[in-house]
RNA sequence: CGGGAAGUAGCUCAGCCCGGCUAGAGCGCUUGGUUUGGGACCAAGAAGUCGCAGGUUCGAAUCCUGUCUUCCCGACCA
């Protein structure tokens, strides 16, 4: 393609509304732009780029049996109903206002109705449907880009098997894949243990690019190679003690105490000796939840042992509840009341101080195992950066990360919602056994970018490259640069190189190195009048910045071994 | 949904506090000329409902009210 001819909306001037790199350059470099929050057009650059990585996307599912098909983006409500997903997703769906329909978010509801109608046999599986489809989610805040978007693009793939070690299967097949997808895409990534969420299932990972940008917290350790998202991630701390002796409870005034530091300074007492109460709303049942100390409470761990709808008592609730205000809450005298639970770390440990339900008071002493009727111990805890791990053999390191895939075990969630059942072999009738795999292809795009830039512009691997070679004639008005420019670029084309060929008459040699520099292909070849004189062409790797000149007679095949090795 | 910021030319912004000639700059764009190895130069030119609606005023980009949009932090995020 011709530069004097195409469309390469470049700009100069960093777009106000764009804050992290990728975003700032996928505009600056014309490969999108925004129509509305979390909406965008992609321009012929930026389509290139995703068709590359859906090719990839598409070869290694294809590799592993996968079957591609296009499903309906325009939904019946009705669907979503038999799984009770339309309550689940919320505002996050689209609904569509004159007709009873939504716009799909995932697809999960429309596989599970194809599967029941025609998967009737365990002969048939397993099975792995995919698409690459538009997706669309009302996220109440989209952000960085097409980092968290309204509308995007997705790789849903899901397996169905008639066995669970079948589904373990599938699902390690798309694992494989799915690593095979990010290597090749230029990406360097960590998978990590995740939480299901409302997705449901019995295991999920989550496939992160570490990166500031990123909204996951993860714990990652390169000596053990440990990484989990912190939703679920656990480490090697030491219990409460349990003293030999337990002292008798006791109430002590602790005027104008209300965080554990302020009550262990107060009463000259270690902060691991404090047992913190929090109160939740589990539907209209109050769970108590005692951490140890200073320990933040985890609530994905919270969620995963009483569900998605438990949520944080409100200050009135508390009064209410407790006849006190936060920071002098505690679980003794309550217990008929409340459901009472606590973190691993305070199991049967005595000699506690906690609130006393009545404010600027506390008790010590407390015994949970004389004391109070705790119903259950959990891991409830939140890791921190530079605890050893669970093994104690590595410390742990708290990153930042961007989702670019997930993996799930679903297994027979939506296939019983939805009577999607098999005979197998003795006739008798089971529900499918599916898993579910996404990967985000903008995500993959703007990770790619993160993780390939410089103050300059983009750094294009040659795998997911727009074009192979940036061509740049740095003088048009010169006849035999120019000559030698055009002599290169059909040679180069004949040779089934991609090449963008920078012939503009108008544009100052400077301006085009920039724009080069800009849009990243991973290969420049200049061809200017300085070393034209000496028969010589020169060659940047765009990836090092390095340059360095060729013979007229060599440079195609120097070009063609560049992007072929 | 809570907190903050911003909407003025295609882009980046000034002007607004303290109302007053015809609303500005740089970049980009058009025309002509000179340039051509790191975002050139000269000359001429086109380009705006100052987000929208209402109000105050002799007079509003500027003050007031409402509203829409966008961004940031938080909440939320299969």
């Amino acid at each position: 393609m011709r530069l004097s001819k195409g469309f390469f909306p470049t700009v100069k001037e960093v777009p106000s509304d764009a804050v992290i790199p990728s975003h700032q350059l996928m505009i600056r470099a014309g490969l999108m732009r925004q129509l509305a929050a979390g909406v965008f057009s992609f321009l012929p650059v930026g389509y290139a780029v995703m068709k590359k990585v859906m090719q990839i996307i598409r070869e290694e599912m294809d590799a592993i049996g996968g079957q591609e098909f296009h499903l309906p983006a325009l939904n019946p409500i009705e669907l979503w109903e038999e799984t009770d997903r339309v309550k689940a997703f919320g505002d996050i769906m689209f609904h569509v206002k004159n007709r009873a329909m939504v716009l799909a978010p995932t697809h999960e509801e429309v596989i599970t109705s194809i599967a029941k109608n025609h998967v009737k046999s365990y002969k048939e599986m397993p099975q792995i449907w995919y698409q690459i489809q538009t997706k669309f989610r009302n996220e109440p805040r989209p952000k960085s880009g097409v980092l968290r978007g309204r509308q995007f693009t997705m790789k849903d793939s899901y397996s169905m098997d008639s066995s669970w070690q079948g589904l373990d299967k599938s699902y390690d097949l798309h694992a494989e894949a799915y690593k095979r997808i990010y290597t090749r895409c230029g990406l360097t990534f960590h998978i990590v243990g995740a939480s299901s969420g409302a997705m449901g299932g019995s295991g999920s990972q989550e496939f992160m690019v570490e990166s500031n940008a990123g909204e996951d917290n993860l714990a990652v350790c390169t000596e053990t190679g440990y990484a989990a998202n912190v939703e679920i991630a656990s480490s090697l701390v030491p219990n409460a003690e349990r003293f030999a002796v337990s002292e008798p409870i006791q109430e002590v005034h602790t005027p104008n105490c209300k965080s554990i530091d302020e009550v262990a300074t107060y009463l000259k007492m270690p902060t691991n000796r404090c047992a913190k109460s929090l109160i939740f709303m589990n539907d209209k049942q109050p769970v108590l939840v005692l951490m140890l100390g200073n320990d933040q409470l985890n609530e994905s761990k919270l969620q995963s042992v009483f569900g998605q709808d438990i949520r944080p008592a409100q200050a009135d609730e508390l009064l209410q509840l407790t006849g006190a205000d936060a920071g002098s809450i505690g679980p003794v005298g309550v217990e008929n009341k409340f459901t009472v639970v606590a973190d691993l770390r305070l199991e049967n440990a005595n000699g506690l101080i906690s609130g006393a339900n009545k404010n600027d008071y506390h008790i010590l002493n407390l015994d949970l195992q004389r004391d109070v009727k705790v119903q259950s111990y959990h891991d409830f805890r939140m890791v921190e950066e530079g605890e050893p791990t669970a093994d104690g053999k590595g410390t742990l390191r708290i990153v930042k990360g961007i989702e670019v895939g997930h993996i799930f075990k679903l297994g027979t969630k939506y296939s019983v919602a939805m009577k999607a059942n098999f005979l197998d072999e003795q006739g008798k009738e089971n529900p499918v056994i599916m898993g579910s795999y996404g990967i985000g292809v903008e995500r993959i795009v703007a990770c790619h970018i993160e993780q390939h830039h410089d103050e300059f512009g983009i750094k294009w691997q040659k795998s997911i490259a727009p074009y192979d070679v940036h061509l740049i004639c740095v003088n048009m008005n010169s006849d035999t640069v120019k000559k030698k420019s055009e002599e290169l670029y059909a040679e180069l084309r004949s040779r089934g190189i991609a090449v963008l060929f920078d012939d503009r008459a108008d544009a100052s040699a400077g301006f085009k190195f920039k724009d080069a520099d800009l849009l990243g292909m991973p290969l420049h070849v200049i061809v200017g009048e300085k070393n034209l004189k000496n028969n010589e062409i020169e060659l940047k790797d765009r990836n090092s910045n390095k340059r360095w000149t060729v013979s007229v007679d060599a440079i195609v095949g120097e070009v063609v071994k560049f992007v072929k090795e």
